[in-house]
DNA sequence: TTAGTTTACTAATACGCTTTAGTAAATTAT
DNA sequence: ATAATTTACTAAAGCGTATTAGTAAACTAA
C-alpha cells in the first residue's frame, strides 16, 4: 500500500545530480549549461522511476495554474439539448491541449454565482477565464469586467461590452440573412422564437433589434404576437409554434433563433397538419450536425462556432502569456446554408 | 499594477492572530478551541481584505487536488453531434458541485494517449478520473487497470472489466427492448447500424452480440449485409442507410445504435421516396431530446444517461474518501420508449 | 496549595517544485 | 602568469497553505 509518489528529489538521488539540475534538465532552462551527459542521466532517471512531476507543486512555485477556466452561464437543460457547447469545448480544446493546459469546466446558475469567477481567479485555480455568457446576469457582467480591468485574463465568447475581450458572431448579419431568404422567397409575415428576454443580458437584444429593423426597413408591420420566447429547448420551440399556429392570422414562416428550437418548431407544425415548406417556411440559427438531417433539411444559419472556440482560446493565451492583442474584439461572420425546410430548391432548379 | 495577491498570512495580520488560527477558522477545523471573539475578528478580516485561498497552495499541503477528471476517449467529430456528454456533464456536475469539486474535461486521442491518464494521476492534477470508454483502446485500459490496482480513484462509464469500477447501462436489454419491439410489430429483417468495431473495446461487441442472440432466438437468419457500421455521426448512419436501401432485399426495420445515426437514417429513408414508418421502420438507441422531435417522432430506447453521471460521480466520491464501495459495478435499465417511427401507434388505438 | 487539565492560541515545519544567488573548476584574455 | 570570463553545476530561499507539536494562561481537582 506504500503511496510511492516520485518526486524530484528521488530522481537528483538516482541521477547523482542537485534536485535544480533535475528541474533544469527536464523543464529545458535555458541559459544553464547543463552538459549532454548529465541531461542523459537525468532523463534517464527520471524514465526509470516513472517520474511525473507533481502540478500543485510547480504551479505554486510558477505562481500561475496550468487550468483555463470554461465558464458556462446557461443552465443545465439549455446545455443538454444544444451543440453549441461541444462546438466551443472542441474549439478551445484544440488549441489548449498544444499549450499543456487543461480545460476546467465550470456551470454558474442563480445560486452559484459571482463568487465563482473570484474563486476560479483570486484562488489562482485557473490562468484564464472563457466565459459563455449567454444567461449572464448583470452581477456576472460586473464580475467579469472587474477582473478585466484588473487585467485578469478573461475572454468572453459574445460581445457583452467594449471593457469586455471578445470572440463574438455578427447575430445582427446572420438575422439579416435569414430574414432577406424568406422575404426573398415572398414571405411577408415572419415570425421569430427567439430567447427568453429577461434571463440574458445582451445577445436577444440585438438580434430582436435587427428582427425589427429588417421589418422596418422593409415596411413590415412589426406584431407582437409575431414574436415568441423560448429557452433553447425543443420544447420551447414546440409550444411557442403551437402558439403561433392558432392565431386568427398566423404567419407563413418561422425563423427560430437556434437549430433545436427549429425543430420543436418543424414537430408542431407536421403535427398539426401542415407542410414545411410549402404552408410554412422554417430557418434555424446554429448550423448543428442534425439540422441537415431533419425532414425537410432545415435551412440555417450557419456560424462558425469550432472557429469561434480556436480565436477565442487564443486570445486567451496572448492574455495569458502578457502578449498585447492586436484587437480586443474578434466578430465572426455567419452563413445562410440553404437547404428544403424554405422551399428555395422548390422554387429554383431542382 | 500592483498584483495584490491577498494571503492568509495578511489575513492573519489584520486580525491580530496567528495565520495557522486563520487556517483554524476558516476551515473550520474540529478540536480547535477558538473563541468567538476571535473567529469573528478572523472571518472580518478576511472578507474585508477580500481573502481567497491559493487553491495550489491548499492542494500542495493537502496532498490532493480539488479536479476531478472526466477522460473522454470519443473522437471530436463524436462528441459534437453526441449529447450523450452533455447528458454525463450534467450529472456529475450536479454531484461534485456540491462537493466544491471542479471538472476537468481531458479528450483522448491517438496521438495523445495513455500518459495523460498517468499525468493526470500521478501528477496530482485530480483526485479522482471518471473515463468514458467508448472508443478506448485495450492500452487505454490497460492503463486504466493499473491505476485501479493502485487504489487510484477511477470510474469507468461502461463495463470494461472487473477490475475497472463501472456504471454502465444494460445494453443487452436495451437491445432486445428495441428488437423486441420491431418484431411485435412484425418485422423479420431487422438491420442494425452499430459502431465502427476495430475502434471500440467492448461495447459494440456486447451489442452486436445481443442482436445476434435475438437473432437466433426467434430463428432469423443473421445477415452479414444488414450490419453496418456507423461512428456515432448522422453522415454516417445516412450512408449506411444508403447502403441497405441498395440491397436487392433491404430490410423492413433500421435499428441504429445511437439516435444520432438514426437521424441520419431516417432523412435517408425519406430523401429516397419511402416513409417511415409504413415502408420501413427506425429505433433508435439513447434518448436524446430531440428525438421526440424528429418528424416521425423517432421511437428510442432511453438510457438514463445523466444518473449514470450521478452514479459515477457518487462512486469515485467514495472512492476518493477511501470509503468502501457496496458495489463495483452498477448497471442502470434502459427504457423503450414509444413513438411514431415504428408504426406502433398506427397499429394501436390513435 | 499544587498538580493536572483544559482553553486558546502560536511557532515551526512540510508539501514538491522553481528560481535566484552562488561557487568551484575550466577556459580564455592580456 | 594572472585576471576575467565561462562552464557546469548546487545550496538555499520561496511559493501559500495545512498541520503537528508546543505553550502560556486559566481553570479544575484533591
Amino acid at each position: 500500500m506504500a503511496k510511492k509518489r516520485v518526486t524530484s528529489k528521488m530522481v537528483a538521488q538516482h541521477a547523482g545530480v542537485s534536485q535544480t539540475t533535475v528541474s533544469f534538465v527536464l523543464n529545458k532552462v535555458e541559459g544553464q549549461n547543463i552538459s549532454e551527459e548529465t541531461q542523459r542521466r537525468v532523463l534517464d532517471a527520471a524514465h526509470e522511476l516513472g517520474y511525473v512531476p507533481d502540478a500543485t507543486a510547480r504551479n505554486l512555485a510558477r505562481g500561475i495554474s496550468d487550468n483555463v477556466g470554461l465558464v458556462l452561464t446557461k443552465p443545465h437543460e439549455a446545455v443538454l439539448s444544444d451543440e453549441y457547447v461541444s462546438y466551443i469545448l472542441t474549439g478551445i480544446s484544440q488549441i489548449f491541449r498544444k499549450q499543456e493546459l487543461r480545460i476546467l469546466v465550470e456551470f454558474i446558475d442563480e445560486d452559484r454565482q459571482a463568487d465563482t469567477y473570484r474563486k476560479l481567479a483570486h484562488g489562482n485555480e485557473v490562468a484564464g477565464l472563457l466565459v459563455i455568457p449567454y444567461n449572464a446576469s448583470s452581477k456576472d457582467i460586473e464580475t467579469m469586467m472587474s477582473l478585466s480591468t484588473e487585467n485578469f485574463p478573461i475572454v468572453s465568447l459574445g460581445f457583452l461590452n467594449d471593457t469586455i475581450q471578445s470572440v463574438s458572431i455578427n447575430d445582427v448579419d446572420g438575422v439579416i440573412d435569414a430574414l432577406q431568404h424568406l422575404y426573398d422567397l415572398g414571405h411577408r409575415s415572419i415570425a421569430a422564437i427567439s430567447y427568453a428576454p429577461e434571463k440574458s443580458a445582451v445577445a436577444p437584444f440585438t438580434r430582436l433589434q435587427a428582427y425589427k429593423r429588417f421589418l422596418a426597413k422593409h415596411h413590415l408591420e412589426y406584431r407582437e404576437e409575431f414574436v415568441k420566447f423560448g429557452v433553447f429547448t425543443p420544447e420551447s420551440g414546440y409550444q411557442a409554434t403551437l402558439e403561433l399556429l392558432n392565431l386568427s392570422e398566423p404567419p407563413t414562416a418561422i425563423f427560430a433563433l437556434n437549430d433545436v428550437m427549429a425543430f420543436g418548431a418543424m414537430s408542431a407544425i407536421q403535427e398539426s397538419g401542415y407542410r414545411i415548406p410549402q404552408d410554412l417556411a422554417v430557418v434555424g440559427y446554429d448550423g448543428i450536425h442534425l439540422a441537415r438531417y431533419a425532414t425537410p433539411s432545415l435551412t440555417t444559419i450557419e456560424a462558425p462556432n469550432v472557429e469561434q472556440g480556436h480565436y477565442a482560446a487564443e486570445m486567451l493565451l496572448k492574455l495569458i502569456n502578457g502578449k498585447r492583442l492586436e484587437s480586443r474584439h474578434i466578430q465572426l461572420q455567419p452563413k445562410l446554408v440553404i437547404r428544403d425546410s424554405c422551399g428555395y430548391n422548390l422554387k429554383h432548379s431542382r
